[in-house]
RNA sequence: GGUGGCGUAGCCAAGUGGUAAGGCACGAGUCUGCAAAACUCCUAUUCGUCGGUUCGAUUCCGACCGCCACCUCCA
């Protein structure tokens, strides 16, 4: 089974082949920096993470562009309110950006350009564009002539008599068409601005992300996700800009992700209920967050509450200790050759067959990570109740559970194998932490129970924990 | 007013024209000095309501109720 995408251009789920074989180019709208992110543009960032990985993990080359609008009027407002600069505060919030995604596990883009470094790119555009009589000029600012694209509202299927009949569409008399939209903005006075054919002014939102994409990854591009509130204005109007100067389809697969809602309502920020995402990331593990946000299809609602999260905290550490077990197997050097392949070891190699077919089928289903985690967790469970009896299992067929395992949860990034985390310290802590459970084991023997619960206590206190199984006691960090 | 989406156990959440994945929580048990972890068992004859199509629908169609989003900046 091959991969299938749901277009929302086609509202329809389409078998994905890319443009040039092999490759993918890919297109993600970013943040505008005018502030931190909240949990919300972290749901979008993410799904776009675990697409990019899943098309890697499948083979494709993918290249991913995602832009940062670092010039705006929320910029330049929040700037004067701070009493800082717009390309100031932008900065500062950029590098924020990247700080909190990397965080959260999400790896960098490909390409991460900026509007204010396309400004000749878009100058050219526009100009483009006015050439072909698709745009007009009045008191210094570029509108886009909506009427000039035949297929403007294909993407949101919106009639332009709806758009008009619309009370909230705000008529702006210059505008030949109220839905006409600025491609440059002449500047007020105070504002940064960039010189143009037009005059003084900046570019409109839209243009800069036909611009990039464009001039990053070419003139078609196979996948441009979002979040869903993009749909409309926003890529709607990038195709038109796009594709009239082009006359080429502009992105064949269009990806809107469903917002993150809070108390089931929608997270905004101009509803003012958004939650940074650093400030979760204070609160939980990284995978914790990731592991949540991917707990729902990304075409659906999901909805933040601090239970939600604890739900993910406890399925992640049952995750955890399966892999951690499965890991010993994986690292110690046996002399596997000569191991017989039991029954036993037939129906555990079958249930991890089993799962890397069901990851793959619910992946290839439009990216359907909760399935994909329902998957991994039946094979947990298998792997599990072989633990507790004495199976026979052979240390191979672990291995490579641990292997399948691991694989395909560093797709979804909700296991980081995190021994270099350790690896400086573990030289000194791991023969003090043997010395201490080596005494621990000594009071056990002599039934001292207050000696050796007051060192488990004690070490819990570190967030070291310690379990006494069949082949002695063990320790470890708990987040 | 226009457009789109959603309603599945206590909670979260997949899914299918043929009889409901997975996670969390709860309860009972196994193991343990006690813990922890793990495991076992237990939790929806039923998928918002009412009709229709069908041999058969939770899945398709219609109506209704409820919730949400977009149509203005927002991922």
């Amino acid at each position: 089974m091959g991969l299938k995408i749901y277009n929302s251009l086609s509202r329809q789920l389409e078998d994905f082949s890319p443009l040039t074989e092999g490759h993918v180019s890919m297109y993600s709208c970013g943040p505008t920096v005018y502030d931190y992110i909240h949990i919300g543009n972290a749901r979008t960032a993410l799904v776009t993470d675990i697409i990019r990985r899943y098309l890697t993990y499948k083979g494709y080359v993918v290249k991913l562009v995602q832009n940062l609008t670092d010039i705006d009027d929320k910029i330049i407002d929040r700037a004067q309110t701070l009493g800082t600069s717009p390309s100031q505060l932008a900065r500062t919030n950029g590098e924020a950006y990247f700080e909190d995604t990397q965080r959260l596990g999400i790896q960098l883009a490909d390409v991460h350009p900026k509007a204010t470094e396309h400004i000749p790119e878009m100058i050219k555009l526009i100009q483009t564009l006015i050439d072909k009589d698709a745009a007009y000029v009045v008191d210094g600012s570029v509108y886009y002539r909506v009427n000039s694209f035949s297929e403007y509202g294909k993407l949101s299927r919106r009639k332009p008599e709806d758009l008009l009949a619309g009370a909230r569409v705000e008529v702006d008399e210059r505008k030949e068409d109220p839905r006409d939209f600025d491609m440059w903005k002449a500047a007020k006075p105070g504002e940064p601005y960039w010189d143009s054919p037009w005059g003084c002014g900046r570019p409109g939102w839209h243009i800069e992300c036909s611009c990039m994409a464009m001039k990053h990854l070419g003139e078609t591009i196979d996948i441009h996700a979002g979040g869903e509130d993009l749909l409309f204005p926003h890529h709607e109007n990038e195709i038109a800009q796009s594709e009239l100067a082009t006359g080429k389809p502009f992105a064949r697969y269009w990806v809107h992700v469903a917002f993150l809602k809070i108390n089931g309502t929608r997270m905004g920020k101009s509803e003012k209920n958004f939650i940074f995402l650093r400030d979760a990331l204070d609160k939980y593990p990284s995978e914790v967050i990731r592991h949540f946000l991917i707990s729902a299809h990304y075409r659906h609602p999901l909805d933040y509450n601090p239970e939600s999260l604890q739900t993910s905290e406890s399925a992640l550490r049952r995750l955890n200790n399966c892999l951690e077990t499965l890991k010993k197997y994986d690292i110690e050097e046996y002399n596997s050759a000569s191991q017989d392949i039991s029954q036993a070891d037939t129906a555990l190699l079958s249930a991890i067959e089993t799962m890397q077919s069901q990851f793959t089928d619910a992946m290839d289903t439009d990216f359907n990570t909760a399935q994909a985690i329902g998957g991994i967790f039946s094979l947990v469970g298998q792997v599990n109740k072989s633990f507790g009896t004495s199976s026979g299992i052979s240390h191979q067929t672990y291995s490579r559970a641990y292997k399948v395992l691991s694989e395909t949860c560093q797709v979804l990034g909700i296991y980081t194998m995190n021994e270099q985390d350790v690896a400086g310290t573990a030289e000194i802590l791991n023969p003090l932490l043997e010395l201490l459970l080596e005494i621990r084991q000594n009071a056990r023997n002599q039934k001292d129970w207050d000696t050796s619960d007051k060192i488990r206590d004690q070490l819990k206190q570190l967030n070291i924990e310690i379990q006494d199984t069949h082949e002695g006691s063990t320790w470890k960090f708990r987040s």
